[in-house]
Parts: C-alpha cells; sequence; structure tokens
DNA sequence: ATCGCAGCCTGTACGC
DNA sequence: TGCGTACAGGCTGCGA
C-alpha cells in the first residue's frame, strides 16, 4: 500500500534512473479512465525537468510548465521498461523518453495520473507533508489541539497531513502510546509533540528501509526494478494482531476505525 | 464538524 | 481441486 515512504521510494528510483532532460516522444494510454483530469498527450515534446513528491503524489514536472501528477492509490506501479518490452500485466499506460520508457501498471486501477498547468491549485487541498520545511511541531501540535475528531481519522486526512496512511497511522499511534480513538483536542502538549516526532520516525524507518511490502501478492508495494521494501519486518503494531506487543507482551488487538483496521495495544495506547 | 457507508476494483486467503 | 465469500485499503461523494 503506498504511503509517504513507499511513494518517497518510488521518487528516488525515478531521480536515480536519470530521466531529467530528457524528451517525451509518445505517450500511451490504454485504459482511457487513468487520466482524471487533463490531457497526458499534451507531455509531447516536453522535457522532463523535475521529479519530487507531495503527500502521496509523485510529481513530475515537465517543460512548458506542464506537471503529470500520478498518485498510485492502492495497486499503482512504475516499472522502467524498453520501448521493445511487451505490454505489463496490468499495464494502462506508459510514456516514452527516447529508448527509457516509464510504464504504469495497476491491478486494481485506483490509481489515478492528472496532467495540469497549476500543480499549486490542484494540490491545495493537501494538508503539510511531514517532510516541509515549513511544517514543524509546533504548527502540528496547534492543529491537533483545535480538532475535535479522533486521532487515527485524522492521521488519515490528507487534508490535515499529508502523506500518512493507514499502516503508518497505526505504527505513529503505537510510538507515541496514543490510542486511536482518542480525541486529538484531549491531549497534552507532550503527548501531541509525542505524536508529531512519532510520525516523523515511523516515515524515516519507512523510508530508510524501501517502504513496506505486505504478503506476496501481484498488488504488493514493489520498487522500480521489482524489489520488495524491507520495512514491514518492523511493524510493531500493524497486522499483528493477537502477537505480543513488543513493549509490554500483551496480546496487539485489531478494531475497525473509521471504515479501516486499525492495530494497537491496549495496555500500552489507553483511551 | 464529524462520522458512516457505498463505490471504485481484483488478487489472495480462507472455509467447506 | 475448486467454489464462494470476506477482506485488503486511498479516496470521493453522499447522507445523517
Amino acid at each position: 500500500m503506498p504511503e509517504l515512504p513507499e511513494v518517497e521510494t518510488v521518487v528516488q528510483g525515478l531521480l536515480r534512473a536519470n530521466l531529467i532532460g530528457l524528451q517525451v516522444s509518445c505517450v500511451e494510454i490504454s485504459w482511457p479512465k487513468l487520466v482524471e483530469e487533463g490531457d497526458a498527450a499534451l507531455l509531447l515534446g516536453t522535457t522532463l525537468e523535475r521529479i519530487y513528491r507531495r503527500g502521496k503524489y509523485i510529481i513530475l514536472e515537465f517543460s512548458k510548465k506542464c506537471f503529470l501528477l500520478i498518485h498510485l492509490r492502492m495497486t499503482g506501479k512504475i516499472h522502467l521498461v524498453k520501448p521493445s518490452d511487451p505490454l505489463q500485466a496490468h499495464e494502462k499506460g506508459r510514456i516514452h523518453f527516447a529508448d527509457l520508457v516509464l510504464c504504469y501498471t495497476d491491478v486494481r486501477t485506483f490509481g489515478r495520473w492528472y496532467q495540469m498547468h497549476d500543480v499549486q491549485a490542484f494540490l491545495a487541498h493537501l494538508g503539510p507533508d511531514p517532510f516541509d520545511e515549513t511544517f514543524n511541531g509546533q504548527l502540528f501540535v496547534k492543529a491537533l489541539l483545535a480538532s475535535n475528531r479522533g486521532l487515527k481519522a485524522l492521521l488519515l486526512d490528507q487534508s490535515f497531513i499529508a502523506g500518512v496512511g493507514n499502516i503508518y497511522a497505526d505504527e505513529a499511534l503505537f510510538l507515541a502510546r496514543l490510542h486511536p480513538l482518542r480525541k486529538a483536542n484531549s491531549l497534552t502538549k507532550k503527548e501531541a509533540s509525542a505524536l508529531f516526532q512519532a510520525i516523523r520516525h515511523v516515515l524515516e524507518q519507512g523510508i530508510v528501509h524501501g517502504g513496506s511490502s505486505l504478503g506476496q501478492g501481484k498488488g504488493n508495494f514493489k520498487g522500480l526494478y521489482g524489489s520488495f521494501g524491507k520495512n514491514q519486518e518492523r511493524f510493531k503494531v500493524y497486522q499483528r494482531q493477537g502477537l505480543p506487543c513488543p513493549n509490554c507482551a500483551n496480546p496487539i488487538e485489531k478494531i475497525t476505525v473509521n471504515q479501516r483496521s486499525t492495530h494497537f495495544c491496549p495496555s500500552c495506547q489507553k483511551l
């Protein structure tokens, strides 16, 4: 499930592939619904100038102020292939850069491409990225204490903080020793600050270990060249229901919060 | 303001 | 072996 660390892993892989400066020679969309906004054909003839990330969006900036944003949602993947390579399984689109091809596949077809010129406006609904230099613990604590929502719901809200998904929300709440259903405005400043640190920590660890890959399924996260991430081996609570808490050895519980499976230690994370 | 649910999808794991 | 079913989760849109 691509969350911030998985998306960052993909972006870093793309940067290492030396795509910057290459010109788009051909765009193929094999599943029309892939492009939800704009027209991917407008990329033709433009040059890739920058690759970065905001929240869970991969941002490809081309010349002529042309942007392509890719959201992988659940099972979207980017592969680098050769022009002569056959259609990949579940392939939905590809962008040709001379002799290099960025190929997009998606088993469940939730992922989308968005082409636009005003990327700021498009991303205006997103909350701060946890690694944005303008974002800090003080701002986060202030925002937390101003909300009456449950912590898990809040962390999954991309307009509150961009990039956290179900896995890292659970891991961050465990690290901060906070119950997923705690109301945000019930936190002390110290607890809120601990949560900020915990979010950054689990996301950093995710990036360091190349993202998280669950199970062995086709929909599973892989890097650009098909390698699995290693971060799932470090989960403390996610999908560890019934197993001993690494902190107190009591069994981890699984509940449903906001239609999301939620894993926590009832003895370390009290309401 | 906040929550709950359906919908978008298909592969996988499970019980029988 | 094979069938049916539940489940996985990012996000939007809708209704309560």
